[in-house]
Order: structure tokens, then sequence, then C-alpha cells
DNA sequence: TCAATTTGTCTATTGATATAGACAACTATA
DNA sequence: TATAGTTGTCTATATCAATAGACAAATTGA
């Protein structure tokens, strides 16, 4: 029983990317759209070996590296068959939250704080908040994870003399909302978002578990009282291969 | 004269992805975020072979992969120097239109019309647009260029029977703004924007005039006119080694 | 039970990627 | 005009990526 299609556009060679890699990404592109849903089969070896112009055992590489990542099950004699569902959509906008914007694609979501530290503010980071370069910041490090997966890293600064232990409100409250909540802020703007996209390296692919190769979306965005006040600056990388991001009103 | 700075992480490998790939990666990163401007001296070969842990040929690869695509210039005896500049930011918002949102960036801006055909509805094309599956739909498809480099490449429908002859305008006028106002359109508004990232494959390489490797950031959104009425429905790529998106109010 | 289909494993070979070292060619400057 | 610092070219070797073919092992359905 075979369902979907995968795109049929060829693969590049002498790329600097192996051809395994790039089908792995095209199985993850049609998984993501939904070409395959949840337990559909995909079409076997030699089928894909043909499509792509390239050998069995390549797509196996490509098979293997998806298994290893937890996307693909692979059971002798009958097929494989796809493990994970569609991509997030995680809504941007200017006053969405995480968990709320997730409600109704997961059963469960959370964020898990990883560290945090005071730290003199970069130059970037300064302009963000409109501080003097060099005065104290706290910084948090954080990642979303809904059903189990990590779905977002963050590094989020806040001025250090109004939001001084906002770190350990953060470690409680498990929410930025809440943790803002204390310090009198009931309410937050997103003001400016830039967007990007890289090549994972080895902090992405350890924070977000992801394999070499892997795609991220980041965003660098600073967030404002209704007043146009600076609250907090982040940085928040999205691995693009679980994750969508949906821009709703700002 | 040796000015910036590269990131010290370390790379991949064995991910699928070759180390002068990653290491010409980094580069671009490095340049788009302004660590080395226009002119400025990479450090010499060695000491990156030195920072990545590589070998000085694989260095080289990395540099001469982008010479070839006009990013660096080497000189035997000098050194390796910037040609190009920082990564443009385009922005994206409810009013947004091309040629306006890169003003200041850049000296020249102009859309190109490719090709255009009607052709029946896709499934997504339809929801997009309110309509049944299989209406016809005409499609343009542009390249948005900038100082004479290609920074956008965008197919965008239209219902049939209301555009009818929207091809010849945006032929003639270079602008979707333009064409649209034909119609009695003279304000629109972005309805929705779905945004991934993904590698590039053989279109995107040949459409944007990218190396193989590259990542694109794809925008999928609807455009509508004030009252709620769908009017477009595009699909966008950037090459994200050149740009980067800025959302606005939407 | 048999045949067809599919994934798993093995060997062998070729081409691309990466390392290593040496030296030539060119530039800037002391 | 030396000399140090840089990119360019060459040879050699090792490892990874990809191809090729054969057959084993497991599942399914006739």
């Amino acid at each position: 029983m075979i369902v979907g299609r995968l795109a049929a556009d060829s693969i590049e060679r002498r790329s600097g990317v192996s051809l395994w890699r790039q089908i792995a990404d095209k199985i993850l592109h049609a998984i993501a759209i939904g070409d395959f849903t949840e337990n559909a089969a995909l079409p076997p070896e030699v089928a894909l070996a043909e499509r792509y112009g390239v050998n069995r055992h390549t797509v196996r590489s490509a098979i293997s590296a998806l298994v290893r990542e937890g996307v693909l099950r692979a059971e002798q004699g009958r097929g494989t068959f796809v493990l994970s569902r569609k991509r997030l959509s995680y809504p941007i906008g200017a006053r969405t939250r995480f968990s709320t914007g997730l409600q109704g694609q997961t059963t469960e979501r959370h964020i898990v704080l990883l560290a945090s530290s005071i730290e003199p503010a970069s130059q970037r980071v300064a302009e963000g908040l409109g501080l003097a370069r060099g005065a104290d910041v706290i910084r948090l490090e954080t990642r979303g994870e809904a059903d189990g997966r990590p779905v977002s890293r963050a590094a989020g600064w806040f001025e250090a003399r109004r939001f001084a232990g906002i770190d350990a409100a953060m470690a409680q409250t498990g929410s930025i909302t809440a943790s803002l909540a204390r310090f009198g802020i009931d309410d937050y703007l997103r003001q400016s978002t830039v967007l990007s996209a890289r090549h994972a390296d080895a902090a992405d692919l350890a924070d977000l578990d992801l394999l070499p190769g892997a795609i991220v979306l980041v965003t660098v965005a600073v967030n404002v009282t209704p007043d146009g006040q600076p609250i907090q600056f982040s940085e928040s990388r999205f691995p693009a291969e679980r994750v969508e991001l949906k821009l709703s009103a700002l």
C-alpha cells in the first residue's frame, strides 16, 4: 500500500552535499508537506533508487539516517514506514505565546530552562534593548518541546536591573509570560523580527537533537511593552524539518 | 590588514555535507552578518585551516567555490578579499511591495516576468484563492533582481476569469501593484504567510544563480483585497545567503 | 506451501573528498 | 634587493561516497 508522492526533480552531484543527504532531505520535505502521512509506506528502495537515478545503496544510506533520527521505521520484508507527523506550524505574531500557539497541533508542550547567566550586553543586544553596550543583562537559555521533541532553542536577554530574579521565576513557572507578569508586565508585543536560515552548527545539533546537515530557521526579535519600551531581545532557532513559521497579524 | 571574525565553532564530519561546503557556508554567514565588510581581507588560508581543524586544501576548495560564485576575489601574493555586500533585508508586512521595500539598500531593483501560463488550479492554489479545484488560473513566474543579482524567485496565481490579461500588464509594467491597478485594485493586503527553509533544488540553482548546497527561504502567501477577497496566491523563494526577511506589521 | 516482494548483508570497484608535504609565483615592505 | 607572507600548483595517499551485483532473511498473499 503506497500512498503519497515524491518530487521527481533531480539531485545535484559534486555539490558538496552528498546524494544520500539530499535524498533524505527530499523524503523529510515530502513528509513535512503531507505527501506521506503517519504510518504510510515509502516506495520500495529500488523504486526510489530509480526515481532519483542513484544506486539502491545510496537510497539505503538516506533511509538509515532517517531511521536513526526517528523519522522512519524499516521492517524487513514489509517496507519502510513513516513514524513522525507533519511539520508543526509555529505562529509568529504580535501576541503569540509558545504554548497557546501550538494548541491543537500537539498534545503536550513546554519550555525547559537550560541555563541562565548575567553578562555584559553585546552590541546587538544593547541596541535591541536600548541599553548602553556592556550594561548587565540576564540571559535565559531555553528549549521548547512539543510531544517530547525539541522544536525550538532560544536565548533571551533582559535588562538585569529591572528583571532581577527572572531566571528563578522562569525555572519555577516554565513560562516567559508568567515570569514577566511577576514584574508587572501583563502584556507585551513583538516589535520586530528578522528571519534567516542556515545549516545547523554543532550547538544546534546537540540542542535540537538533529543530524548533521540539517537546516535551522533563525529569528531575531525584540519584545516591547504596549507603550514601546523594550523588554526582551531574543534569538531563536527552529529545526526546518520539524517546524514552519506561520506569520499572523503583527 | 585583517578585519572581522569567523565563528570558532567546529564543523561536522561524516554529515553528508562536505567540509569545504560547511566552511563556505560559514564564510558566507560571516559576510552576511557584517563580520567582513566589502573589500575586507579574509584570514590567510593557513589560519583558516588551523581554526577549523582542516587541511589548507580543504579551505581552498571552499574559497574557490565562493570565488566562482562571485563572493570572493583571490589575489596571488596579496590575499583573498570580500566582493559582495551584506545580506539584503527583505521586508514582509501587510502592505510591503517589492521595490519600495528595498529602497535605501540597493541602487537598482526590478522584477522580470519569466513566463506566464493558464492552468487548472491545484489543490492548494484553489484553497488559497477560494476557487474550485481545477478552475482556470493564470500563473506568473517572476524573478526579483537588485543591483543585478537575483534576490527572489516567485510564482503567483490569479483567477483567470477576473484577471485575464494580467500577464500582458505585468510584462509591460514590471510591477504586480501596477498590474492589479488596471483591474481596479488599488490596495491589497497580505493575509497569511507560511515560512520554511530547505536546500536549493535544481530549479532554484538555475533561477537564483546559486551553487549546489545553498539554502533557500520559502514563503507561501495569500494576498487579499481590504475586504478580504483573495486575489493572489504566491510561492516565493529567497537565497538565504543573500536575503534575510524582516517581518514588519502585518 | 510456494512465489513474489521487500529489507538486510556481503564483496568489490570507482570517483569524490580530505590530508600531507613540497615548492613555485606573486606582493609588499624592510 | 632580500625576505616574509601570501596564493597557486603539483604529487601522493587515505577515507568517504556511490555504484554494481549477488544472495540471505522476513513478510505477504495466492
